[in-house]
DNA sequence: TTCACTTACGAGACTCGTAACGATC
DNA sequence: GATCGTTACGAGTCTCGTAAGTGAA
């Protein structure tokens, strides 16, 4: 089944006549025969009355409601679909962890509000686990979190990468753990640290 | 937009992935892609991630209940009809003239339970005027009464004509109507006659 | 390498508009 | 003869399965 076929019954259907229905669908009076033709054979079923003026059979009776609701239905899927790629979504909710919030997102939100002015825009800065939380009950469209191997293997979200970021250790300039370039995690479990409290994606990496 | 597109979307979606989706439908893989992909374009929106497991987009999730009840509907549609054609409308409601009633109809029904034995019968006799106004109300699905000229430009029924039939007339045998071979209406006029009473078409007839 | 989706290709089917045809008024 | 629906025809498009290509695990 072919939509326009469907659209042409409903122009014949609501307009009493062939002709109309083809002015209404902007095509041939023949296509819109053949359209309504290939509906019957495939249903198997004549739909019209083909006397002086049309009339829908038992059969094509039957067909009109739901021929309207699917057509309605696809329209509707149509403009719902369009709205969404045009950026029309009403609302776009964001949590990110307060670094993002700080340094990255100002500009980023900048442009997006310039690009999509009808959106609402909601920002939210929360830890790694709380956002992921919020992500998973529908309260937030997107988080941006940092990395943990755990999402990725979740089914129920789409993860992508947004930029690699060194981690790096700030301490006294007479600690031991300059002599290093680059500190390696077994030597940094030696030492007192002070990192975020539980709850955030730094902590956890660090404590694993 | 072709209906198989869309069941093609609903098995993907439904089973996670195109070779299921394939199998499901009864068409290849390479088919399903394709037909995904023109849903995709015509409504120029990714409506799935091609990540190792398939999941849904935004646009895709807005997709799917629409796409569900169009499926049933047609689906269901299509069923009625079917079953329609099958003769396997549950009641069939008939109201007919006195003289149809006792004549042509007992055959006919006959065989028409035969043909058809799910059907649930229902006759009624009726006098011509009265017989249409159920029709016209809904409550029974055909009726067969004598021809009456204000029938056929009535939009809202389509009449067939069954058979044609001469009206006869009935009287002594020394009336002096016997003089005629065919009883001229003007003639007929001038002399008392019995009649069916008001409401039938015999009666319209006479009288007109 | 395997698995799963996409893409290239060629055969066949489909769809369209034009135009001829048929029926009705 | 005018109007309206159907049918024939040819050009162009679409769709399918097969098979090769691509990317991830």
């Amino acid at each position: 089944m072919r939509l326009e076929q469907l659209e042409a019954f409903l122009a014949v259907a609501e307009t009493g006549s062939f002709q109309a229905a083809a002015r209404r669908c902007g095509v041939t009076q023949s296509t819109v025969s053949r359209q309504v033709q290939s509906l019957e054979s495939e249903l198997d079923a004549v739909l019209f009355h083909r006397t002086t003026q049309i009339k829908l059979t038992v059969a094509g009776d039957v067909l009109l409601p739901r021929a309207r609701r699917i057509s309605q239905d696809w329209q509707q899927a149509t403009n719902e679909i369009a709205d969404l790629m045009a950026g029309k979504q009403p609302e776009l909710c964001v949590a990110a962890i307060h670094s993002v919030c700080a340094y990255l997102l100002p500009t980023v939100l900048q442009q997006f509000c310039q690009d999509y002015p009808q959106v609402q825009m909601r920002v939210t800065a929360l830890g790694s686990d709380r956002a992921l939380k919020v992500l998973r009950d529908g309260l937030v469209d997107i988080v941006i979190v940092m990395d943990n191997p755990r999402l990725t293997i979740s089914t129920d979200m789409h993860v992508q990468t947004l930029y690699e970021e060194p981690v790096e250790v700030l301490m006294a300039a007479d600690h031991p753990l300059t002599q290093f370039e680059i500190v390696p995690w077994d030597a940094l479990t030696r030492y007192p640290q002070v990192v975020f409290k539980d709850g955030y994606g730094m902590q956890r990496l660090v404590q694993e």
